[in-house]
Parts: C-alpha cells; sequence; structure tokens
DNA sequence: CGTGCCGTTGAAGGTTCTCAACCGTGGTGG
DNA sequence: CCACCACGGTTGAGAACCTTCAACGGCACG
C-alpha cells in the first residue's frame, strides 16, 4: 500500500478531471482521512449516511441482521468509492482486510459539494451503477445458484477486479479469509473449503499457502458459474 | 392506471424541478413510450444499457441465469426509474404484473443529458443510491435469512412502498403471484404458500382472494423479519 | 520450537426443494 | 345463470443440499 497522500489519490481517481480549487478546497475539508489495521473496522457514525474512498488496501462492507448473522455485501480495493447508509433494518460496517487508508465523508455535504461540478456528479453516479449491478448479479448468485456455482462466479469477479492475467488463466492474492467468503456467497466455511477441493480436483484451480489462488482456465470456470 | 401522459408524469416525478426546456425537449427526443399488457415484456434492445421510467403500473426485473432459472432482481411501481444493464453475465429482462405504461432511454444519451443539469443528475443519483441500499437488503436476505424471515422482510418492505396504512397494521394488494414472490426471495412457490399458511395461523396476517393480504401488526411482523 | 488460528475433512441433522396430488377461485362459454 | 375449465395456490411425503457439530491438520506468528 504506497499511499500516503489519501487525498491526492481521490483526487486522481474519482473525479479524473480537473475541478476549480474551490470546490476542490470545500471537498477536502470535509474529508476525514483514517488508517485502519488489518481487521479492524473503519470508524463510522452510524447514524448518518457516509461515503467511504478506499485510498490503498481492501475491505469488507458488513451487514448485519439479527442473530448475530453477517452478510458480506460487497468487498472493495483500491480507488473504490463506498456509500454506506444510516442503520435501518440492518447495520452496516467497513471492516479492513488488510492495512488499509480511507477517507470519511459525510454523505450530505459529498454529495451536495459533488452536485456543484457536472463532472464530477456523472462519475458519481456511474460509480453507483457500477455497484448497484454488481450487487444485482450478487442477488441473483445468492437466490439461486448452488454452492460451487457461487464459488466460480466468485473467482470470475475476483480475477477481472484483482487478478493478475496469466496465459488464459489468472492469479489471485485473495486478502480475505475463507470465513469471508462464505459471508459473502451466504456458505459456511465449511462449504466452502468443500468446494475449492472439488475445483482443485477438477484441475480448475491450485491454491498455494493461504492466499495465494491460481486460476488455470477462466472461460471454464466461467462455465460452472451458471452464468448466461 | 390514470396515465395518459407519460413524459408529462416522468418530468413532474423525476427531475421534480424545472429545467430549460432544451433540456426537455432533448429528453423527450430520445424518450420511447411503450405500453405493455400483463405478462408481457417490456421490449429492451438487449445490447445497450436502458434506463426505463415507470409512468404507471408494476414490473418486475427479472434476472435469467443458465438451467432456465430466474431470480427476481426488485420490483418497480410507478413513479420508479429502473437503471438495466446490457447482458453480461445474467441477462435482464422487466416484465408487467399489471397493465404498464412506461418510457424507455438509452443510458449513454439520457445520462449525458442529465448531466447538464446538476438538480436532474442529483436527483438520479439520489435513486440511484436508494435502489443500491435495498439491492443490499435484498443480499442479507438471500444470503442470511430463513424462509420465514424473508417473507416478514417482503412484506415490510411492500407495506412501506405500496401498502394501505390502516391502524397499526396495512392492506396490501399485491400484483405479483406467488411464484413471483418466490422468484424475488430465492424460494419456491411451495415453501411461499407453507410461509403463509404459517404467518396467518400465527394470526399476524390474513389473506383475501389471491391478491389481498391484511398485516395486522407490521412491528410484529418486523420482528420476525429478523432485521436488527 | 511452541502455540493459536485458519483451513480441511467426516458424520449427522435440518431446512428447503422436488415431485405429486388436490383444491379453490375466477373467468368463459353454453 | 350456471357449469365447466384452467390456472394459481395449497398440502403432503421423500430426497437433496447445505449446515451443524466435531476432530484433525498445517501454516504463520511469536
Amino acid at each position: 500500500m504506497a499511499d500516503y497522500l489519501p487525498f491526492e489519490n481521490f483526487l486522481r481517481s474519482v473525479p479524473r478531471t480537473t475541478a476549480p480549487t474551490e470546490v476542490v478546497r470545500r471537498l477536502e475539508t470535509i474529508a476525514k482521512p483514517v488508517r485502519v489495521a488489518r481487521g479492524a473496522s473503519v470508524p463510522l457514525e452510524s447514524s448518518t449516511d457516509l461515503f467511504v474512498f478506499i485510498s490503498g488496501g481492501a475491505t469488507k462492507l458488513i451487514a448485519s441482521a439479527s442473530g448475530g448473522r453477517e452478510q458480506i455485501v460487497a468487498f472493495h480495493f483500491e480507488n473504490d468509492l463506498v456509500s454506506i447508509p444510516a442503520d435501518t433494518w440492518h447495520s452496516y460496517g467497513l471492516s479492513a482486510l488488510a492495512e488499509t487508508s480511507a477517507l470519511v465523508f459525510p454523505a450530505n455535504e459529498f454529495l451536495n459539494i459533488m452536485q456543484s461540478e457536472p463532472a464530477f456528479c456523472g462519475i458519481l453516479l456511474e460509480r453507483s451503477l457500477t455497484a448497484l449491478h454488481r450487487c444485482r448479479d450478487k442477488a441473483v448468485g445468492l437466490g439461486r445458484k448452488s454452492a460451487e456455482e457461487r464459488l466460480a462466479s466468485f473467482f470470475v469477479g475476483m480475477a477481472e477486479r484483482i487478478g493478475l492475467a496469466n496465459g488464459g488463466g489468472c492469479e489471485l492474492d485473495l486478502p480475505m479469509s475463507r470465513r469471508d467468503i462464505g459471508d459473502s456467497l451466504g456458505l459456511t466455511i465449511e462449504t466452502i473449503s468443500r468446494q475449492f477441493g472439488s475445483l482443485r480436483e477438477a484441475g480448475l484451480i491450485e491454491t498455494v499457502g493461504r492466499t495465494r489462488v491460481n486460476l488455470f482456465d477462466i472461460p471454464q470456470i466461467a462455465l460452472r458459474a451458471g452464468h448466461i
């Protein structure tokens, strides 16, 4: 995580366009930089909507239901922007999978400022829609797919986002534990482990240590993901 | 469905603010009005991203996975704006639950025009974020909740959106079939039926005919929904 | 080198699915 | 107006998939 200037990073990645210094200054005023250790939670005031820019590292967005059940709603990596609503039906939290640096914005002020620059607003919209479409695909998986299909989908998605292409395959260095994967796919850690084994036996993946996964044939894995 | 001027309706409901006539004219140019019978699908060109404004009626947004499995990703009612991505992992379709009139916009041009008015853009953003947060809550339900909790959540959500408050309870006139509810909650129609029965026996709901559901005690139902 | 957490593997149990038959409602045609 | 038909919904029994509970293994850290 070579990241010592989160706000610079934010400007480079989110607005992606030059803006009046006045707007930039106002954004900087409301940005609260935080640095979170692996396993710790990004400090959020849960009574108000927030935006969090992930400047470096990796995070999981967790929703808590009753009975201590946790569902990971999304993973977010470097340069992602996360929208976090105030608690309603479920309570949301953002946890670091690795040492993470981030900027926390109050949603109201953030949106007001961003809206004053049309280009900013458009980019924000684009990112929100991407998040929405990802969330829908996740919903399809959670609602209608078998354990094997869910894990295969997970691999394909992660390959797109944080994979290092390698011929027809891909090398993945997963920052999340098996439990996290389970909490994301709506499965238990044991089921995840068994499906890892099943894909390994099928010769589609190889695991090295706890974090490294080599995907040998992404099209073949996508075939097992139950996509159209 | 008292709706004979979809575009007027759109202007009243989405931008919610006066705009230069030039912008309005450009929007009208790209809006394709459609009228869809109950059970039919809104005609979409699946090769490009779209926005659909529901001027009147009720719809389900369906995602198809392999093997003919369908997951309803969201229900949309009067004055809702739906974002529909081009087919990627899953193929999306929008079906009418009742006679529906709608406006179909190509996403690219729609976003370009909307971005030229900061106020429009802000409202669009707000709606996208609402959709995202709803989708996340749905994901929690699909990933981590029992059949009873899912149906209770469904009732609470529908009560908020299309219910007629009635003392501590609410009258619901559901436009969707048991199959639709099942496809939305990731359950089979038989399980839905059994959970209806279970809530009925518990004295929390009453069903009249096929579509009317009376919720007697929403707080009590919310308690069974597994919310925090 | 020891310890603790994470991951793996096995067996038993539960919730939901599948398959099947039945019922009731609403709509249609005689 | 009534009878019939078709569809949507209900109910029951058995099977499947995943979970739960439990024990073991192994890598990474102190």
